[in-house]
DNA sequence: TATAATAAAGGAAACGTTTGCAACAAGTGA
DNA sequence: TCACTTGTTGCAAACGTTTCCTTTATTATA
């Protein structure tokens, strides 16, 4: 590997005028700049990331915390990340190997943002300690070097009910995410609120876990109790999509008999027939924000911010008058 | 920050005990190393990435180059990656930021595994002659540091074309893939090949670039030129849902005028009424064989290998007897 | 008991940069 | 002419590891 050091034997200058002249600084003559240059490209120079960020202390690198790849979901959220971070000359890249998260203490990263459940708060909290910055999208958290950026959940849920209420629904039935999901939790919390301003509706709790089985297997359970007209939110599409599969199998029909709407718009929801209902929100203005305040963290411009996305409720044929 | 030399002060050993001790050399004695580690836990020590990785010249990551991370497509593909690395002791980090391809030639990553078309083939030359590995996924290259793992394209696309055929269809049009993605040219290579064993079929291409958009203006065309039932093979699914938007706004209806089959068997191609025709493969399998021959490759276990991931049709009632 | 072999630990160089400081030359003003 | 800027370059330490080689202490062998 062809280093610094060859290229100042080369020339007949020390490294350090080497250096310099590699990072544009204008404490070396335009000449010798241009020398130095010229050598370098001769040589096929190529700096080391490794020497360079331990002597920096820093790497340029943003690090991202998936759970899962699934949806298309993340598609547009990175797009939005990637255009913030590389305007400010940061990469992106995305973790979620069972080890990655040892990236951000070993310094492997500059900065790291969670979208991740199973990430723990406290494993995140003694990084943050340690002086690492932080932008978690998946909780709350309070601390000098973290900020948040959450989705609007609870107007998000009580949309969702107030519109299957709208639509004359009575008997309204929720599937649960998993425990672990601060999402989950809050929508839960808002549904919970929002049933109770309507007495004379019937809520019923099933559980689920955010993903298609489960939203299968509550279709099962609806389907065995059916009796009636009912109103479905499930807190997430994913399980949505498990419902439809379900019921394509039966002789009940959505937007007929089951009345679903879901949350998060993923993209397949707008091709399944019918339109899903759901709770749409910008994935791209979400992750270009959660990747905004971490740069402010990083480049210490602000104290730690904490910011909302907000939903909007997307109309559907799966959701119709009773 | 603390370092093996601040454990080795405390420890009252030298600093390369302490390296052999956390690195779990047999060269230090039981009872030295426990303390050391004991020592090292108490001090909250982590170890600098940077630092290590200037001196092993290794980092034990690899990255993957996507292009885009739209499909859910890429879920199960960096699953299947992320499973056979992390068994290997690596981890996977996806790159698509504008500067990440500095990021194989500067040794942040340890090899690379190429699936993005933008990535010039002169570039990925030039990495090999320096001695990284790589594997390509989307390109035939021969160097004694690549190997290369690609879909059977031209079985796909022959499948395909018999599928329609055999299905009836007398007038069969293709909506072709963009210039710059080797699997589209080899699939429309082979479609040629495969209408010319069918005499009687009347054979035609339309433009498109593998988005969504494309498939719609496709949809439009075809619906525009529209006279008798007709068999479309869209070079992938993505164009094929674009093309389902469009005719889902007109009066001609698929599996009845019109006969679409894609290719790639994405996720959202069973959720779609009617269930989408479409050739399969596995996504797991295609990234997990990538990754080993990657892992081959640095390990030095072998030479180069070509592989090649097997295609299956999977029958839908988007494609039905003319 | 003297010597060789073995085990445990330490010294120091190296990996490839960046950067504060020193050195030196040439030009400036008094 | 002398001291003083100013501009250009070099020296050397530092970042935090790993690892080859040496030293020292211990035990086994003759």
């Amino acid at each position: 590997m062809v280093s610094i050091k060859d290229i100042a034997k080369q020339a007949g200058v020390s490294i350090s005028t080497v250096s310099y002249a590699l990072n544009g600084s204008p404490k070396v003559t335009k000449e010798t700049s241009a020398r130095i240059l010229a050598i370098a490209k001769e040589l096929n120079y190529i700096p080391s990331a490794a020497a360079r960020s331990l002597k920096k202390r820093e790497t340029k690198i943003i690090g991202i915390y998936l759970t899962n790849y699934s949806g298309a979901f993340y598609g547009q959220l990175l797009q939005g990340m990637m255009e913030t971070l590389s305007e400010n000359g940061y990469e992106l890249i995305v973790c979620s190997g069972k080890e990655s998260h040892r990236f951000l203490p070993e310094r492997m990263i500059d900065g790291a943002i969670i979208l991740d459940a199973t990430y723990e708060t406290k494993e995140l909290l003694s990084h943050a300690e340690r002086g690492h910055k932080l932008v978690v999208m998946d909780r709350r958290m309070d601390h000098p070097n973290i900020s948040q950026v959450l989705l609007d959940n609870k107007a998000g849920a009580t949309l969702a009910i107030d519109y299957l209420a709208e639509k004359g629904h009575r008997k309204i039935c929720v599937v649960k995410g998993p425990d672990i999901s601060f999402d989950a939790r809050q929508r839960l919390e808002a549904v919970q609120k929002a049933v109770q301003r309507y007495s004379h509706i019937e809520y019923i709790e099933i559980d689920g876990d955010f993903h298609k089985q489960s939203g299968e297997e509550a279709g099962k359970k609806i389907h065995q109790d059916f009796t009636e007209p009912v109103g479905v939110f499930c807190l997430n599409d994913e399980m949505a999509i498990g419902m439809y599969n379900y019921f394509s199998r039966t002789n009940l029909r959505i937007g007929e008999d089951v009345h679903i709407i879901g949350f998060d718009n993923i993209e397949v929801s707008q091709y399944i027939q019918p339109r899903l209902a759901t709770i749409n929100y910008s994935k791209h203005k979400w992750g270009a924000l959660a990747s905004e305040l971490l740069l402010n963290l990083i480049q210490k411009k602000h104290s730690p911010e904490h910011e909302r996305i907000n939903v909007s409720l997307i109309e559907g044929d799966s959701v119709r008058n009773r």
